[in-house]
RNA sequence: GGGCGUGUGGCCUAGUCCGGAUAGGGCACCGGCCUUCUAAGUCGGUGGUCGCGGGUUCGAAUCCCGCCACGUCCGCCA
């Protein structure tokens, strides 16, 4: 793929390399966004006043004097110690336009990587229904994916089932063991919801009684003997509840490809070969029979930097087969990235000084978020504090539903504001999540959660069902246009800010940063607007020049989409 | 005690990796714009020691050092 501010940068830095040689300066190019109305990009000559001895402003004089006019270079200025570049308008609106309307919903992809990439993302486990402190997890996690698919890579999503651990275990044991009636009824007939209050039990009685600790104990280590019958029961336990989990990703739009269980790792035996395996390495020991790595020299410091990788009885740990299924998961793949809450920052680091010891070539690269806390502290399945996602769903799509009936109440069907709603409601649930950078504390609060105004979803969608609703009403279409004509500051500025939709999408895959997709849209949606207001289109008498504004707004329509789509967020054509 | 992360107007946030031109936005507040493609829009205004203190630099929100606050971890849990 090919786009033309792609080809626009590659001939400024040309010009700027024969002129910076043709000058006997010798420096790196880094260009730069100048201020608005400055021009479109910019070169900073200050690093080479030291070494020419001259101001910057001379110098920017001096290289601007020999830069010579291309295709895309209009002119150029010296001003502040800085060349700016003006770029031909016309060329580059023709030729974005070109590159829109041909490509379409591929517009914004990059060419083919021919890499295979396996994200792992969400992971939760399957003890009880997700709770929107988790809910960053699966949202960064789809959205990096869809990022990814579109820079051209193969990707893959992988949920690593934990059906081996002692979270399984107390929920098993509940379930066989607890009367349904001392449950906490759940308002959700979701399996999910309808069984997380056996986990809640389950958990209460293993603190107060020895046996049930023993019991659960020793229902983790027939476990790992892979005993058919418990993992049976394990199975039967968590397979709804897994079922429940799904149903509230696909509500907003996530699937997962692949579903990876721990027990395979232990069933294969390769479990078993990394422990033999660490335990031969020089930083190997035990302590009452469990084995430990010393991770001291590898940068890893607190309390105690003992990473136990078997209990005392010689069963593995968590961490333990998430080595086997990184050994496993190298072999898939061209590259790994890992979705994690912050608590994992330490196990990602001891299973990475693990993987080094054992030879493991491709390590994971690990993306962290910060936990949403509640205003009255950090939300645990555990003790009940929690806000659900399904609630959280159900809250976002009847507050949208409020909105719409609010403001088309009396044009629209219902089953039509029903569908908009939901389109609002979910959006606006990604998006709010999405917009902030992972590794930022977020603390949820429901009217925050909930507000629809300003940098917020229903900003981008209006945009796109103002835009969708101007082409539905141009019927007579006039095939004939002439970007020439398309001279207002309105038109070209978001002209240009569709242009560098490829730019934005290669950025946020190559720094792992989602959110540059969601700040990328909002300033397109302003911009919109502004054309929107600046440049009627139909009623535009000069048929060349309404054809041609068509041309924009159905750009401007597919940008909006393509994006939104790279969130997992539903551009309506009304609302 | 140690590691990692965060700190930007009353609230939320971009910019920090890769130092550059008046620190962008949004919410709230004040004041304009609907005989004109859906006003979920738009224009203007009030409001800032970029946590604090040093340092490097022609230039620091950005880099370095120290400190403070918050989050998170330092389990034979996951």
């Amino acid at each position: 793929m090919n786009y033309p501010f792609d080809d626009c940068k590659k001939e400024i830095i040309s010009a700027l390399q024969k002129a910076l040689s043709a000058l006997q300066y010798n420096c790196s190019i880094k260009l730069d966004t100048p201020l608005e109305n400055l021009g479109d990009f910019a070169f900073p000559c200050f690093p080479l006043a030291p070494i020419a001895k001259k101001s910057p402003q001379v110098i920017a004089l001096e290289i601007s004097s020999k830069i010579e006019k291309h295709k895309w270079i209009d002119r150029v200025e010296a001003k502040g110690g800085y060349v700016n570049f003006f770029v031909n308008t016309s060329h580059l609106v023709s030729s974005t336009l070109d590159s829109v309307l041909s490509k379409k919903e591929t517009y914004g992809h990059l060419s083919k990587k021919n890499k295979k990439v396996i994200i792992e993302h969400t992971s939760a486990n399957p003890n009880g229904p997700l709770h929107v402190g988790r809910a960053r997890n699966p949202i960064i996690g789809d959205t990096i994916v869809r990022i990814f698919r579109a820079a051209g890579y193969d990707v893959q999503s992988q949920f690593y089932l934990d059906d081996m651990g002692k979270q399984v275990a107390i929920l098993a044991w509940g379930i066989h063991h607890i009367d349904g009636k001392d449950v906490v009824r759940s308002d959700y007939e979701k399996p999910d919801h309808e069984n997380v209050g056996f986990y809640q039990a389950a958990n209460k009685l293993m603190d107060e009684e020895e046996t049930v600790a023993q019991q659960i104990n020793d229902l983790i280590k027939k476990i790992e003997e892979c005993d058919k019958d418990t993992l049976d029961m394990i199975h039967a336990a968590y397979a709804p509840v897994l079922e429940g989990i799904n149903e509230s990703l696909r509500r907003i739009n996530i699937t997962i490809d692949q579903y990876v269980p721990e027990s395979l790792f232990v069933k294969d035996h390769s479990v078993e070969s990394v422990i033999q395996k660490l335990k031969k390495t020089k930083y190997c020991s035990e302590e009452n029979g469990a084995w430990y790595l010393d991770v001291e020299s590898f940068g890893v410091s607190g309390r105690s930097t003992k990473f136990f990788f078997t209990r005392s009885d010689g069963t593995s740990l968590y961490a333990t087969r998430d080595i086997a299924y990184h050994i496993w998961k190298a072999t898939q793949a061209d590259m790994l990235i890992n979705v994690l809450g912050e608590d994992h920052k330490l196990e990602s680091k001891q299973v990475e000084v693990a993987l080094r010891l054992l030879g493991v070539q491709m390590l994971p690269q690990p993306i962290f978020y910060a936990f949403v806390s509640l205003p009255d502290g950090k939300m645990s399945t555990r003790c009940g504090r929690v806000v659900y996602l399904d609630e959280l769903i159900d809250e976002c799509i009847e507050r949208a539903y409020m909105e719409v009936k609010k403001r088309r109440g009396t044009e629209l069907s219902e089953p039509a504001m029903r569908k908009i709603a939901k389109i609002v409601g979910i959006g606006a649930l990604r998006y709010n999540i999405i917009k902030v950078q992972p590794e930022k504390d977020i603390m949820f609060k429901w009217e925050e959660a909930l507000n629809f105004e300003g940098n917020a979803v229903p900003f981008i969608q209006y945009a796109h069902a103002r835009a969708c609703s101007i082409l539905a009403k141009a019927k007579d279409v006039c095939e004939k246009t002439n970007p020439v004509l398309l001279a207002h500051d309105s038109e070209l500025r978001l002209v240009k800010q569709l242009a560098r939709f490829p730019l934005v999408i290669d950025e946020a895959c190559t720094s792992y940063r989602p959110h540059l997709i969601a700040s990328y849209l909002f300033d397109t949606a302003s911009l919109f607007n502004q054309f929107y207001r600046d440049c009627p289109v139909l009623s535009e008498e000069n048929m060349m020049l309404r054809a041609s504004r068509l041309a924009v707004v159905d750009a401007a329509c597919i940008v909006l989409h393509n994006g939104l789509d790279l969130l997992g967020i539903t551009a309506p054509k009304e609302m």
